[in-house]
DNA sequence: TTAATTTAGGACTAATTTAGTCCTGATTTG
DNA sequence: CAAATCAGGACTAAATTAGTCCTAAATTAA
């Protein structure tokens, strides 16, 4: 029920890039900046490019921008694309993973929590950060 | 962000003992029909005799039984008892861990959720589960 | 076309948290 | 007092989180 250091990093990243919009930037600045460790980021970016919230380029003059407006970023977006979706427990999103969920009372408050969740996230986005 | 197999643990053991309302039971029953390890349960029930969520009683005929009506049980409180605070990250909780948490944007948004999520679990009791 | 720069990705390691065990001691009952 | 049952602390094992490091693939510019 916590979120992970990964996430906040994240988080911090997002909002970095947002207040640089226009321009790309360095993992090197970016880690210094927000003083996270550059290998840990540079895997974080990863992260967050493939889910298409930040653009990358190689080579000489290349980094990372914002893939979207900042309003378009949600906070849902961002922790999803990090540490997966936000649920409290695997049931609730598969119940496959459960053999009692049909039987299971308690069941349904897990889903119902992760929708409340979810909608609170997704109503966040990074323009109202700034 | 998940639910630890602890608090499932407890959830399913107080659900037990909310359909043995009047009687004591012992650790090792309830270990047998919910299939927990015996002594992780016996900690957990420590954890839930501690916040006054069981009652316990040693000794030859001893054991535990809810301390309260199912329906003044919340799964809130359960949680609380074995994992402590329901928050997304601990600045959301005691802003003093948290260096930045007076300029920091996101702050807020923690602070949100935990409340709805709160309030959302603190409406949920064991005799809606039964 | 090649040297420098920057990200991509996989394999690895360290630290922390979760999930449990085990033993000894304290209570209670008959 | 003997048997049964929980209390509590110390310990261990497994899983997850938090990183590091190295090589390869692009890109740019001289």
């Amino acid at each position: 029920m916590q979120i992970t250091r990964e996430t906040d990093y994240a988080i911090r990243c997002v909002l970095y890039l947002a207040g640089k919009r226009g321009s790309v930037t360095m993992v090197d600045e970016i880690s210094r900046e927000k003083s996270i460790p550059k290998s840990f980021l540079a895997k974080i970016l990863q992260k967050l490019s493939k889910s298409g919230i930040v653009r990358s380029y190689r080579g000489v003059r290349g980094g990372f921008e914002l893939a979207r407006d900042p309003e378009e970023v949600s906070l849902l977006d961002v922790m999803e694309a990090v540490q997966g979706p936000v649920a409290m427990n695997a049931c609730a999103l598969d119940e496959s993973v459960c053999s009692l969920s049909s039987s299971c009372s308690v069941h349904p408050v897990w889903v119902e929590v992760r929708e409340e969740v979810e909608k609170l996230l997704r109503k966040k986005n990074f323009s109202s950060f700034m």
